[in-house]
RNA sequence: GCCCAGAUAGCUCAGAUGGUAGAGCAGAGGACUGAAAAUCCUCGUGUCACUGGUUCGAUUCCGGUUCUGGGCA
């Protein structure tokens, strides 16, 4: 059976990934998938940089606004949904293009990382959450090491909610976290994709990752999230863990000025780039396009055409 | 013009009663399999402003110069 097509069009935020989303979705036949952790949420619109529903030029977006602010989102509801979004798109005879920078949910859904084991356990989580704050991170570390000491020796005693995790799977499936990671790590795509990361040299990134977040605020970032809070949002909701919106209410609340929140964001968002980066360079089988390295987006789109050729993808 | 206080890593600053120095932030690299815009880890040699002097040895003490604050005129 032949492997199903798809696209992958992702990089740092900032990058430039959605204008040429849609050149490339028009010259291939495509529909967009966001793969973006924040702009499934309805009225996240500026600080997340969502596509106005009006500059989308027609091309079908999934799985944007699919989300209330106080619902939680995460991995699995993202394959999910994609998989629907992907079975559509292939039914009407399109090209699936995903488009976003979450690098954690490409590489789920790319790999088609199966998640039915193992559910979260609410309770579970808040007590070893309680006992951290009680007694330490490393007493719930010990924990992970006398009931499951691979994968404790393959985490850092720090990094709690990755602890946290590999208790509750271990309890809940009887199974090492690590074991499982390995076996899903061998397992190719069953796509037929290409992988591309738009970039461009760090400095030039991270200017204009200052300029967008002094156009968000220019469009009314501070009015978003007065509204989000208004609607009664909690500040503890995954959503508005968000950058530029946890920034905004600190400053709203009294914590720092707005300036100092602007200069926050931008911050936030310049290690949040270098994150992406770091994710994207291990990723195998990712094709770089290095904005600096062509003349302008249309010569981008022709050598991403002419890649898609290549692979028999269109 | 005079007096006082500074001048140390890209930034803010600490420090050694003389044996060439260290934090935070920034920056860089990395991890990541049901919160991922989250969570976490690693990395610090710089003419200690310049210039004379004292000293075995000065960034550290003394003098001068320049600059920056503040005060007095």
């Amino acid at each position: 059976m032949m492997k199903k097509p798809l696209v992958i069009l992702t990089g740092p935020t900032a990058a430039g990934k959605t204008a040429l989303s849609l050149a490339l979705a028009e010259a291939a036949g495509g529909e967009i998938i966001s793969a973006d952790s924040m702009q499934v949420y309805r009225g996240m619109d500026i600080g997340s940089a969502k596509l106005p529903e009006k500059d989308r030029r027609g091309i079908p977006h999934h799985l944007l606004d699919v989300k209330d602010p106080s619902e939680s989102f995460d991995v699995t509801e993202f394959v999910r949904l994609a998989d629907e979004a992907a079975e559509g798109i292939w039914s009407r005879g399109h090209l699936p293009i995903l488009v976003g920078g979450t690098g954690f949910y490409l590489q789920a859904f790319l790999k088609g990382i199966d998640f039915s084991e193992g559910d979260p356990d609410t309770a579970l989580r808040e007590e070893l959450n309680a006992l951290a704050e009680r007694e330490g991170r490393d007493a719930v570390y010990e924990i992970l090491q006398a009931e499951d000491p691979a994968a404790a020796s393959a985490l850092h005693p720090n990094n709690l909610k990755r602890v946290i995790r590999a208790i509750e799977y271990r309890r809940l499936t009887g199974r090492s976290i690590s074991e499982a990671n390995k076996e899903q790590q061998e397992t190719g795509s069953p796509y037929n994709f290409a992988y591309f990361v738009l970039t461009l040299p760090r400095e030039e990134l991270y200017a204009r990752i200052d300029r967008r977040v002094d156009e968000m605020f220019a469009e009314g970032l501070i009015e978003e999230v007065m509204q989000l809070r208004e609607s009664g949002l909690d500040s503890g909701s995954t959503a508005l863990q968000a950058i530029g919106y946890k920034e905004v209410i600190d400053a709203l609340d009294g914590r720092c000025t707005m300036d100092e929140a602007r200069a926050a964001v931008k911050l936030g968002t310049r290690h949040y780039a270098k994150r992406q980066l770091t994710w994207f360079r291990r990723e195998k089988d990712v094709i770089w396009l290095d904005k600096s390295h062509f003349e302008d987006d249309e010569s981008i789109l022709r050598e991403m055409l002419r890649i898609l050729r290549e692979k028999g993808i269109i």
